[in-house]
DNA sequence: TATTGTTATACTCTATAACTATA
DNA sequence: TATAGTTATAGAGTATAACAATA
């Protein structure tokens, strides 16, 4: 085992390999399929808030505007949202999820639940939900 | 408060949220200085493992032989690391820290801390061991 | 044959700036 | 003037494949 100096002791290091295992499974659960974390996220935000515009879904997930909108463009070709100008300002988007995404929403969250069972094995029911209230406390946005 | 949906109860999700608001912190911490995450992390590991081959510290921090190589080159031409061809295995590099490689790390160690502790502010130091020994576990490479 | 480092390449994520249409 | 969405663009991270030198 290689020893890693003072960067062994840091939050910081510990969460990125963290992540970037986990995006890695992600990856691989879902090879072969245009599902990627990001676009989960919207699908599960606006399934949540559907009729929410654009920009306030991207908020939500932390991301910037610009980058929302290839982002709902894919979703909007693969058919799982759909997209309206909101009636009450036309400078803004309502989405919503098609019965296509509802159902990919609901298979993919299946997947997952199997990734994230499998990725986090050696934590105990307990420790897992410590680690998402410790998580959450470092980036700040939680919808409790 | 915008509702997530099953999002919310993804550790993936919270994973990814946190490392990258430590990812974004860290970058302004080091803004108008070449300093990054991942460059941090080499002059860490070359530190506690002076000599040790450029593929040997990329397989420790989970990097890929191929990326290594740009960030080598970063660290050479700052001068903070020296590269010298193993005379045991003329294919291999041995790296070592220069006295400025040692310098800074030393000083950029001092201020990650800092970023850190401003960060986890709102973890106690029992919580803070708790998510790296959490995190550890995920990731699955820890040195110890 | 296998391994070390390298080059080339490509895709994703994320960031900023400037534009348009609406408010 | 301000806001929602858009376009263009750029930097960083990370992945694969193929190559040269050396083992």
């Amino acid at each position: 085992m290689i020893a890693l100096g003072p960067l062994d002791e840091l939050v910081g290091y510990h969460l990125r390999r963290a992540s970037s295992a986990m995006r890695m499974d992600f990856a691989e659960t879902f090879a072969e399929t245009p599902m990627r974390q990001v676009l989960f996220g919207v699908l599960s935000v606006v399934s949540a808030m559907p009729g929410l515009s654009q920009g306030k879904v991207a908020e939500a997930l932390g991301i910037r505007r610009a980058n929302m909108v290839a982002l709902v463009n894919e979703l909007v070709d693969l058919g799982l949202i759909a997209r309206t100008t909101d009636h009450r300002d036309r400078r803004a988007f309502s989405l919503s999820l098609t019965q296509a995404g509802e159902a990919m929403l609901h298979e993919a969250l299946a997947q997952i639940r199997r990734h994230e069972d499998r990725m986090l094995e050696n934590l105990t029911t307990t420790e897992r939900s410590t680690l998402v209230n410790l998580l959450r406390k470092i980036h700040g946005s939680t919808s409790r």
